[in-house]
DNA sequence: CCCTGATTCGC
DNA sequence: GCGAATCAGG
């Protein structure tokens, strides 16, 4: 075993995936790991599902059972016992849920502004959104979650050496009160977050709220792109 | 083809 | 427990 799940590679392995990381993207921070270890070992903790490609369906069928006894390193001997799901137990499957109703709140009319229904991620549930002060869009009290961190730049192989990462805010100090701003590049020894307060609702502070939720100009009123923090250039 | 995550199974 | 190989959907 070269590197080891230690306590605190396991600690960013499930932030990250619960950030909506991609494995790619935590095996490259991580370093030294493939994508599918860090797959491996989220489902091993416990983690999994998150929007995945090959999941919405519900045919598991049953060709696959003998579809890779091939193909393998040593003999493929064979599957173990097919042994059937659980036999007992119907388990009247409790009715879920729990799609928790958002009340139809128009923002917080906090500074006044004005509510305007705009595309929110979030399929089931009404998109509540309004337009800050800023200028940049307002979530509904109600909804906001996901944090979808902007994505690392891909890398392979460089191992992160150690976290010394001072008192900066690290990837494991995210809470849902302070802002997850990224400052600077994931691996570099002085990555952080913003970390301060965040504006009330936003997973990030009014500052990077602004960044983060731009409102959409008028036709031909574009400005030119600004960076945004890991797609682009060094944002800091 | 690329990407994704899921799963299997030898180690 | 780990992760390469493999599968499978987008």
């Amino acid at each position: 075993m070269a590197v080891s799940w230690t306590d605190e590679r396991i600690a960013t392995l499930k932030k990250m995936w619960e950030g909506g990381s991609t494995a790619s993207q935590i095996a490259d921070e991580l370093g030294g790991v493939s994508r599918n270890a860090v797959i491996g070992k989220a489902h091993r903790l416990g983690l999994k599902s998150r929007p995945s490609p090959v999941k919405a369906n519900d045919k598991p069928a049953k060709k696959k059972a003998a579809a890779k006894p091939a193909a393998k390193k040593a003999a493929p001997a064979k599957k173990a016992a097919p042994t059937t799901k659980q036999p007992p137990k119907p388990d009247p499957v409790p009715a879920p849920a729990p799609v928790p109703t958002p009340a139809p709140i128009t923002a917080k009319p906090t500074e006044g502004g004005q509510s305007q229904p705009i595309p929110n991620r979030a399929p089931d549930l009404p998109k509540i959104v309004s337009y800050g002060p800023g200028g940049f869009l307002r979530q509904g009290p109600g909804d906001q979650q996901a944090p979808i961190p902007p994505a690392p730049p891909r890398r392979r192989v460089p191992a992160k050496p150690s976290p010394e990462i001072a008192d900066k805010t690290t990837l494991l100090d995210l809470n849902d009160r302070i802002c997850r701003w990224p400052m600077g590049h994931p691996g570099e020894p002085d990555f952080h977050f913003c970390g301060t307060k965040v504006n009330p609702g936003f997973p990030y502070c009014v500052e990077h709220c602004g960044r983060a939720y731009q409102a959409q100009l008028p036709r031909g009123a574009r400005r030119p792109p600004p960076p945004l923090p890991f797609g682009g250039p060094r944002v800091r």
